[in-house]
DNA sequence: ATAATAGTGTCTTTCAGACAGTATAGT
DNA sequence: ACTATACTGTCTGAAAGACACTATTAT
């Protein structure tokens, strides 16, 4: 707004400001990206004339170097300087599994002391989620063992202590993830305490089996945000190839949701979100459905989304 | 599990690589935590036997030094080596306001490049809601000037292009801030692009007056945020005093959402979130208000709250 | 015919929205 | 009586949940 630059109490100007910053006055932690690549396979069923069920998979690596050497973690990797958080998210994703245009989310960023073994660490996490058909599912030019794990989550108690004040609700999760003869196993806790006017959600690991880190908790929020927000959004079309029948479209909510829904219920909600196509599956012993594709021009009511939150 | 120390492909165990690990191998970012600190608070309407309305304010700190010299930033400061995220925001809350039992949640993180002059800053924002009655309103023992500012933030705009793999939708806010004569204000987009099966959302600011780094899209992303949690959370309750009326609640909710709502349906949906006490207002010149209280044992239903997404 | 899936019709309950009405203090 | 607020009753229509029913293919 003024011509003459304005000096700070030093009387120095901007650049000259900027010229003496020292930016190491401060500690510096390190940041990465680690991302929950979500997609949903086919599980076949073997027995005559069935449809295959699906499974929601996710991406682990199998770290290769101390810290947590052979154990499994997400992928992700360090923040380098001349990216945006989301760039480099995006830069992993393509390194990990070499799909680029695939929705990306961020979660949430964690940041407890102590995290990382080797430094003090504050991670983003981003939500993945890719049609399996488009995926190299040997996922990684990255070094090491990569593998799609199958996912369950499951909450196994719900706890409600009512208190003088408010009220403390505390949900256990067990989560299990395997991927052929490996199996990790994991329970998480999320708490969330109400006194008075003040509440509070936090998320603890009650224990951890071959997981690096605390990625089971990052984990199992991801599982739940991504429970959220199937309900009232569009992501699930997500992880729908091309074309799909309707019942494809529901086990893909079921796997998710980790529970049965009503077909006609679910036909009549989701009936404004797909566009009916003129093919036909011609498979095998029973009737044929009709493929549907995504309706794109239906809009959800969500504004809070960051490619949410 | 097993007992004999593993080795990494250089022959180190997990100890010896932890002696030797550079912490500096990766450039490391700055990490801020910015407070968006909300109140509401009582206006007069000076005229005879009406009601005060009601404000929602936003604390702004101005700033003292260079970058954005005497700009308005939204409080907050970097990280220390020994504190969690959660705990810097806890601690720069009670810096700015003094109070410390109050409605913390992180937001988002941002952390495009270039968003401060000074060095590769990357900002976690959390959202705190406090009633106005327990904040010391001259805020601040912190060095320089501070203040509540009335928000006004209003969708503007709102652009809808189909295109033939999808849609975008564009929309538009006017934030407008107000201290006393100082007025800011800034224009934000928040653009989300469905592409086929791929989406994005992605805030954008227009033009910003008076307003430091890009705290303009902090601020609308956080009303945004705060619009869309107090339909289905209990949040409002945070900004509540003790004991309140339920046209002073209303109020609140109205303020929040600009927009107007219908009373014998508002009284409907909150009846199981409050517990009406034997008080009563006894003021001017109509018919006197029971008193409420928060009900601490009613549970909603998310449990995706840090302290959801 | 039968197995297995595809797809529809409709009843009930719940809830949001709209609106009209009654009640009660101070002056 | 009048003003300004407090509070209630009820109609409507949309959406969620539950369930029963019909349709169509390959073998």
């Amino acid at each position: 707004m003024k011509d003459q630059p304005l000096k700070n109490r030093e009387g120095l100007t901007e650049t000259e400001f900027l010229a003496a910053y020292d930016p190491n006055r401060y500690g510096r932690p390190s940041v990465t990206v680690d991302l929950l690549i979500f997609t949903v396979t086919d599980e076949e069923t073997g027995s005559y004339r069935r449809l295959p069920g699906k499974a929601l998979k996710l991406l682990l690596v199998r770290r290769a170097d101390h810290p947590f050497l052979g154990q499994w973690a997400l992928p992700g990797g360090f923040v380098r300087t001349g990216e945006s958080l989301n760039e480099a998210a995006v830069r992993e994703l393509r390194e990990e599994t070499n799909v680029e245009r695939v929705y990306l989310e961020q979660l949430y960023t964690w940041g407890d002391v102590g995290r990382d073994p080797r430094t003090r660490v504050i991670s983003a996490s981003y939500l993945s989620l890719a049609d399996s058909s488009c995926l190299d599912v040997r996922a990684g030019s990255d070094a090491g063992e990569a593998g799609w794990f199958t996912v369950v989550c499951r909450l196994t108690q719900e706890r409600k202590t009512v208190t003088p004040e408010g009220h403390i609700l505390a949900k256990t999760y067990s989560l299990s993830l395997r991927h052929g003869e490996t199996e990790l196993s994991a329970e998480i806790e999320a708490v969330k305490t109400v006194e008075g006017r003040v509440s509070q959600t936090q998320w603890e690991i009650v224990h951890s089996e071959g997981l690096a880190f605390d990625h089971a908790k990052l984990i199992a929020y991801a599982v739940e945000r991504l429970r959220g927000k199937i309900k009232y959004t569009d992501i699930a079309f997500r992880l729908m190839p091309e074309r799909f029948t309707l019942t494809e479209l529901q086990k893909v909510y079921e796997v998710i949701l980790d529970k049965d829904l009503l077909k006609a219920n679910f036909r009549r909600k989701l009936a404004g979100m797909v566009i009916e196509t003129d093919g036909m599956t011609k498979d095998g012993g029973h009737r044929p459905a009709k493929l549907y594709r995504f309706n794109a021009a239906w809009a959800d009511s969500d504004a809070n989304e960051e490619g949410r939150s």
